[in-house]
DNA sequence: ATGGTTCTTTCGACCCGTCGGTTGACAATA
DNA sequence: TATTGTCAACCGACGGGTCGAAAGAACCAT
């Protein structure tokens, strides 16, 4: 009873009711960039807020500034994976021409992980600390790029391009072909664009 | 000073100065094969020991009998992987034509990885929980191990068996094809052969 | 210019749950 | 009585998360 001033709105982190300025939302940015690095040579459980932290030369309670939990981080990186993805292979749609088509689908799903290898590491490795509304999320996100996938695949079995077989199957094995990349790839010594050539060659007709 | 009894030499978990029994062995494999599945579904970190006693219907301490400490788990799943893997492999390296060699190898690796999905989830995703030594040993057989896949891919492209290519590419490629599976290959729904039919006619000519 | 005021961003210190690992004792079997 | 196997209880460290405060810039009134 007495007086109960009704609880001053919390005012932990950044303040939600404006806009987030562009610094702000750049820093962000590159907070994910390192958690992903973190997170994929130590794992996500093992890889602490200290670490990240650190790798930006802040201290652990400086991150919960940008973020309200250590899963968010997680999701964050998820997303920033998933969005690159979907987003440029729903562009590639438009091609007709089947073998055209499954090659650029082979190409841009081989440089994309090529490119941003940490990314892609944690998204295909660290699904286990995701939350389960989020994974679900993900996962939604996930069967529409592989749609994509089967579409290019049945047709490039109609025109012959590759052997027939269940879709399904095989564009997750292309998949794996092009996604396994993130384990041995050394831009040291392969390039993105041999690499690329290769997976294509070695199943389009 | 005074009476220094000299630490009568600790006789924690199992004495080591007698051959293991059987059983011993047999339980000791069990363990290994729930450690394998509780790390896949939760991660090394955080599959906790309480997460793989209570699968064996056993408490933590027990699992000390059978091991030192936890990455002594780890290590002992990734032994059992990579030798798996290697034995059979090495058994192929008797097939001189190029065509039967190669579809051998990819179907041994289809096989293998869709036999035993947890075990080989492991391998891949948790290498991060590694010691330092075990790492480096692990290190060693899979180089052993992709040998044979290169040998097999040089083979192959002398005999126009499939396009030509750096040899190393594409032996990592074609690992990747089959390995990837344990990511999405559901029994219910995909028979094992028809994957490794599948995974040969992708690339082989 | 100058001293206040506010907003953003950072930090040190602390709390607290969880988990790996330890100990000593207790059955069961032989 | 020795060996094998199990357990309840405990401990210490580590790491996620909280809190209050402070440093710095920008803005504003004199």
């Amino acid at each position: 009873m007495s007086t109960a001033p009704a609880d001053p709105p919390r005012k932990r982190g950044r303040p939600r009711h404006i806009e987030p300025s562009q610094e702000y939302r750049a820093r962000l940015e590159d907070i994910v960039s390192v958690a992903a690095v973190v997170f994929r040579t130590n794992g996500y459980e093992a890889g602490s807020l200290d670490d990240v932290a650190a790798a930006l030369g802040l201290r652990k309670a400086s991150l919960y500034y940008y973020v309200k939990k250590k899963s968010d981080l997680l999701r964050l990186v998820f997303d920033r994976a998933i969005t690159v993805a979907l987003t440029e292979v729903e562009t590639l749609a438009h091609i007709t021409d089947p073998r055209e088509r499954l090659a650029a689908l082979i190409r841009h799903q081989a440089l994309l992980v090529v490119r941003d290898p940490s990314l892609f590491a944690v998204f295909f490795d660290q699904r286990a600390g995701l939350e389960k509304a989020d994974l679900a999320d993900i996962g939604r996100k996930e069967r529409r790029y592989l749609r994509q996938f089967v579409l290019a695949v049945e047709a490039a079995i109609d025109a012959k391009v590759i052997p027939p077989g269940d879709p399904r199957m095989i564009a997750n094995s292309i998949i794996g072909l092009t996604s396994w990349s993130y384990k041995w790839f050394d831009p040291r010594r392969d390039s993105p664009e041999a690499f690329a050539d290769t997976c294509c060659a070695l199943v389009i007709r």
